[in-house]
Parts: structure tokens; sequence; C-alpha cells
DNA sequence: ATGGTTGCAAACCTTTTGCATCGGG
DNA sequence: CCCGATGCAAAAGGTTTGCAACCAT
């Protein structure tokens, strides 16, 4: 009935510890179907948009309904367990945030793939580049547009 | 019958001059429909939705159809004389590419205000910070969320 | 004259919502 | 038992598309 839930099931422990005890404090309950959604986007592609984690709930139990995933989907935003993610200009797609990782995104216009990674020292340049305008940095989304190494390297073998 | 068309007409005649040379090279044609669409693009507010510029088109000529702003719009993106924004969730904006001057965001969560900046040395960190991967960037959108000036000010002024 | 363009309405896609029923605490 | 949750279908945005008439070249 479920699959691959307990071989992994520590990696998330934070995140459902921090969506159920979101549940608690907004006097929302702990159903069966918030559980199966909750392990099966934990565990899917790490940008998963909302049609494909319906298609793999229906796997697990048929049963649900869209409005439900989309639903829970919203209190996973909420409560901050997941975060939007519009890579171009396609559907949005849903990220699951592990820990505080926080991470940007390079991006490949010729293939699609995605590079997640993290730079310090940009970090910290753009919080120098908004306090010179007075203001006072929360959070940001980064996104490099442009051709990754297995693409540059296809585009000079075949030139 | 057109308003504002001509006083800043010279600002923006990059923009229509790569408009209408993607039209000759697209075998595309130079209707009046487009030239009032593109006017009113150019002329309105830097984060319009297509819904205020169809609105604003209609206050010019109440015969164009929504389909063929849309239309036109997509010709815009393709020729990047404009480009997609997302300031938030809501839903997308369109912003006139004035010549190259790139430039990233902040936006205010506090009043939804943005700022518009550009900071060389940030630009240069991430081409440094994506050549670590293999990754050849070409263009980025960079989206800080955090509290404006004036709603800090606010803040400290109510407490 | 020809082939792209337009306006209209309908279709589409994604997300939300109303409602009667169900079920967790 | 109560009130929130669910599934269904319908509604609600925002955008695209099919089509017959239109118009720029």
């Amino acid at each position: 009935m479920r699959e691959a839930a307990e071989p992994k099931s520590d990696a998330f422990r934070v995140q459902k510890e921090i969506f159920y005890e979101y549940l608690d404090k907004q006097g929302l309950k702990r159903t069966q179907q918030r559980e199966v959604i909750l392990e099966t986007f934990l565990h899917a592609d790490h940008h998963i948009n909302v049609d494909q984690l319906i298609e793999r709930v229906r796997q697990i139990d048929p049963t649900i309904g869209q409005s439900t995933v989309y639903r829970t989907v919203n209190i996973f935003l909420e409560c901050g367990i997941a975060q939007e993610l519009r890579l171009t200009d396609e559907t949005r797609r849903l990220e699951p945030i592990i820990g505080n990782r926080h991470h940007d995104h390079l991006i490949c216009t010729e293939c699609g793939s995605t590079i997640e990674f993290f730079n310090c020292s940009l970090e910290v340049a753009q919080i120098i580049a908004a306090s010179k305008h007075g203001f006072k940095p929360a959070r940001h989304s980064l996104k490099i547009y442009g051709t990754c190494r297995n693409c540059q390297l296809r585009a000079d073998t075949q030139r």
C-alpha cells in the first residue's frame, strides 16, 4: 500500500514534525489523506508539480480527490515545509524545504535540467546590495539561466 | 485618439525597431492593432499585467479583442522587448526591457512596493558562482523579498 | 489574390469553492 | 457529538484556440 515510506522516514522527520505541529496549532486534523499526501510529497521528485503529485498520491490511494491535494499543498506552503518554484514560464512546481538549506537554481535552457547551489559570498553580496537601498532582506529567489556543462560539451563536439 | 504617444516617442525607438524588425523577419504584418498595443505597452506602468493592458488599449480603441492583446504580448516576449515578471504568487506581469538595462527587484512583503536596482558586484558574484558548476550563465532573475525603508520606519514608530 | 490577422466565443488548464457527507478528537 | 475534512462537480481566473470575416502586402 505505502511504498518507499519506511526506508527514508528519518530523513524527513523535521518536515513531518513541522507539519503536524502546524496542524495542531491551527486546530486542523491529522487525517489519513494528509499523511499519504505528505509522505508522497516528501519522497517525490524535488521539483514536482501538483498534477504529478495528484497522480502519485492516487497510485497509493485512488480515492483521494484533487481538491484535497491542493488544500494540503497549501498547508505545506503555509507551514513552510514546501516552497513554490517557477523554473521557466511553466506551471508552478513545489519543492520540499529540507531543513534550512536554502539554495538557488541554475537552469539550463538547452536541456531543462536544474542545478541547485549555494554560494555564501553571493548571499552576502545580496544583503549588501539590498541594504544600500534601505531594504531589509528576508528571503530571495535567484534563478540563473544559461547552458549547463553537458550541453556546452555537446555543442562543442557537434560543431 | 492616441494619447501620450508623441512626447516620449524617441525614448522607445529601440523597442519599436526591434518589434517591427521581428515582424518583418517572421513574415508577420504591421497592423493598426499591434501599433496601438505596442504604444500602450511602452507607455504603461512598468509592471503592468495583461488585464490592465487590455483595459488601456481599449480606452484607445475599444474594438480591439483581448486575444489580439494576448497574441501581441506573446510577440513582445518572443522578440525580447518585454519580459515576464512574477512579483509574488500573483498573476504574471509584463515589464518592458529598456535597452539592455538589466536590473533585479527588491519586493516589500509589507506594502507590495518594488525597487529596481542594479549592482555590479552582485552580477560578477553570480557569474563566478555559476562557473564553479561549469555553468555558462546567460541571464538571471533575482528577487529579494523583505521590508522596504518606509515599512521599517512605520513599524518602528508604531512600536 | 493570398496568407497572415482579427474579434468572438468556446475551449483549456490550473486552482478554488459550495455543498452534502464523512470522520477525527 | 461537533466541527473540520473530504470528494465531487461546478466555478473561477487567466490564457489559448478554432473559425469565418477581414485586411496588409
